[in-house]
DNA sequence: TATTATTAGTCAGAGAAGGTCAAACTTTTT
DNA sequence: AAAAAGTTTGACCTTCTCTGACTAATAATA
């Protein structure tokens, strides 16, 4: 396990059941050693408006990083993914996706499972490497309109 | 005794009872005091899926490689398919492997919906169309191997 | 109000994996 | 001996992560 998984793991955790979080970046960071701007790091790559996420700051005395969930019904959500994928898609960034629709119960862990598998590097290893990722986002845009 | 035979022995023991494997290509590497893509090559021409293995791997920071063993049940019935696929699959062959699979409860229908989705035309737009049906057949091995 | 202390943000570059491919070498088959 | 098949190596590529120097904003204080 990497940091940033153990962190993104970390505010996953603490945000659950709650509307938001706040959080301090430097106590983030002490408390996994690293340096502030990973917390920045993990919050761009893992906490991304496409998934619902919605990040507020604030810097100076007492600043915070607020991490709020948007509340909305499965379908919203969805149609909202959907709509704000953009047109590439890497397969990490696949990752992040389907644990979401996992915790929301969209996928259960099998189809997740199926859904990597189709858009891994490895069933795409004959892909033009330039193209690898617009269509990989096509194919999941596909399938998940197939899933509501 | 080559170098090759001695890896996949390690790896083959490692297994061993096990669902699957991860390793860490360098460690191994180092371990046989070979080159890392050495590594590769052993997995590539004998951990294949004809012999009832699935790869999987992830770069950057904290890495792996996951060889998992497919379940020697259902595996007969998955090689001989993946056989007789061959490397080219068009659409509709697409549709009569997931009527068989149904009825052979290795997908269910939602499952198989997801499968045909991922596999459209429309997914697979932006491929080369001469590449279109190569494509396919790879990312069909790659979940029906996943979902065995 | 102006200054200073406290935060957080950005971005480029280093680091840490694994992947690919072709060339050289070795072994087996014809 | 020649050809084919299998193995080994290394150079270069791609992806993902982590760090630190520098920047920007806000709050606290003088």
């Amino acid at each position: 396990m990497n940091l940033s998984n153990l962190i993104e793991e970390y505010i996953r955790q603490n945000i659950e059941g709650e509307e938001y979080l706040e959080l301090k970046r430097s106590d983030i960071a002490n408390k996994f050693n690293c340096v502030p701007s990973q917390i920045n790091y993990v919050i761009s790559t893992r906490f991304i408006p496409e998934l619902g996420f919605y990040v507020e700051s604030r810097r100076g005395g007492s600043g915070y990083i607020r991490i709020s969930r948007l509340a909305s019904s499965k379908s919203k959500y969805i149609f909202d993914i959907i709509d704000k994928i953009g047109y590439k898609m890497s397969q990490s960034v696949v990752d992040i996706y389907l644990n979401d629709f996992i915790s929301y119960n969209i996928l259960d862990k099998r189809e997740a499972k199926l859904v990597k598998a189709a858009m891994s590097d490895k069933s795409l290893k004959k892909v033009d490497p330039s193209k690898k990722d617009y269509i990989r986002a096509d194919i999941f845009k596909s399938i998940i309109m197939n899933m509501v």
